[in-house]
DNA sequence: GCAAAAGTGTTGGGCCTACACCCATGA
DNA sequence: TCATGGGTGTAGGCCCAACACTTTTGC
């Protein structure tokens, strides 16, 4: 079955940026493409955008397909639309982008995939297409983005230590926080429940545990929140 | 002559929301559209992208020929990609956002459009297609810009009092400002140079002329804005 | 002289930053 | 007992919000 246009048209394909927080780093999830072009490259999850879907759906059914990773929440971020981003012929690409705990996921490669797995932020591999760029833009949404809301939510386990959160903003910003300043900054804006467990089996003093309160979450983002670390 | 592909592909277009300061209100600048589907409605100015230019490309040449706007900044904005935006057949805009002086431009329908016109923001016309969805996000954008970015530059002429800059402000804000803490606060910023020129001719005592300093301005767009309203 | 906008400073409160020591725990 | 991270308070400065009267001009 063929379809037949008067002018020709671009492919369209979705690209995911999903980062996953294992606790301790920022991380990355890339697939080994299974297929040319650039097989054996490694590249963003992503693929064609089906007729009977959203683009929307489009970049969660993809990552499902090549990665295993389903029911996060996925934001876009950009679509890039140059003209020789594939060597094939002309693909117009809209990427999204993820916050995810890594722990939640068992990444495993499918469809067009060789291989899945997480890279470390800072040292990633040699992508295809134009992936590398998506990343950057990505990056920068990332870093922008901790700095006017509160993105601990999607990164951290139902109850943490309060060092778990500031070693998170840690590495998203890439600078040490000022322990003190950072707490009180967290707690004043009343998203955090402290509870009454503390760590356990740690070699140190038990700090006690904290959730986040997701009611009042959701009113801020209503709200828009006043914040900034 | 006609293209044939193995699956359907959607036809992209670019819609752009273009917001103009006529030195009173906020505006936007509309078609009326000279051809099906919904002719004679107003819409915002785009169309198909070209197989040989870049997304951004494809919106600055849709808005010079529909509405003889150019040389303009355009900012990439979101992309839509929902089933039936459009009743023909499935059709992913990605849209883009710009901010100009309405005084530079004279715009003049062509092409597709049968009319344009620049429009209310708070009192525009129904509009084709998902436009009104577009135009809802530009506007959140622009809001949310606005507050972390000094936006006066694109909007007002060389030189102008500071009245108008505030004016300019409360407008997209939609609320008022107290002016003396405005202007202390944007002459702390240092973008402003103030002239000893004076406004002419009003019915009120004449206020002193400024100007930005694209050279700072530049510079903290680099290094990043700290700043409020 | 009157209407209309320009111009101007201060005060109080809240938030930010910088900073150092003791505590609890497991090894 | 030691290494490791948990936990805590304060003081100074800066920025913010709130606030009202005088000046200049054209009509």
């Amino acid at each position: 079955m063929t379809n037949t246009y008067k002018y020709p048209r671009p492919a369209i394909t979705v690209d995911c940026v999903v980062f996953g927080y294992d606790g301790n780093e920022l991380n990355i999830l890339l697939i080994k493409r299974g297929i040319e072009p650039f097989v054996d490259c490694w590249a963003l999850p992503g693929g064609f955008v089906r007729h009977d879907e959203t683009i929307d759906e489009a970049a969660k059914r993809e990552l499902l397909e090549e990665t295993f990773v389903k029911n996060i929440y996925l934001e876009q971020l950009y679509t890039f639309g140059d003209l020789y981003r594939d060597p094939r012929e002309r693909v117009i690409s809209v990427s999204y982008f993820a916050l995810v705990r890594q722990e939640e996921f068992q990444i495993k490669a499918s469809t067009d995939a060789n291989e899945v797995a997480w890279f470390k932020v800072q040292n990633t591999p040699a992508l295809a297409f134009d992936h590398e760029n998506i990343l950057e833009m990505a990056l920068k949404r990332l870093k922008n983005k901790v700095r006017y809301e509160p993105i601990g939510f999607e990164l951290l386990p139902p109850k943490f230590p309060f060092s778990a959160l500031e070693q998170l903003y840690e590495s998203i910003i890439g600078k040490p926080l000022d322990r003190r300043n950072f707490r009180n900054k967290f707690q004043k804006m009343g998203l955090l429940t402290k509870l009454s467990e503390k760590q356990e089996k740690v070699a140190h003093k038990r700090g006690f545990l904290y959730q986040f309160d997701s009611d009042k979450y959701e009113q801020l983002k209503k709200d828009g929140f006043e914040f900034a670390i």
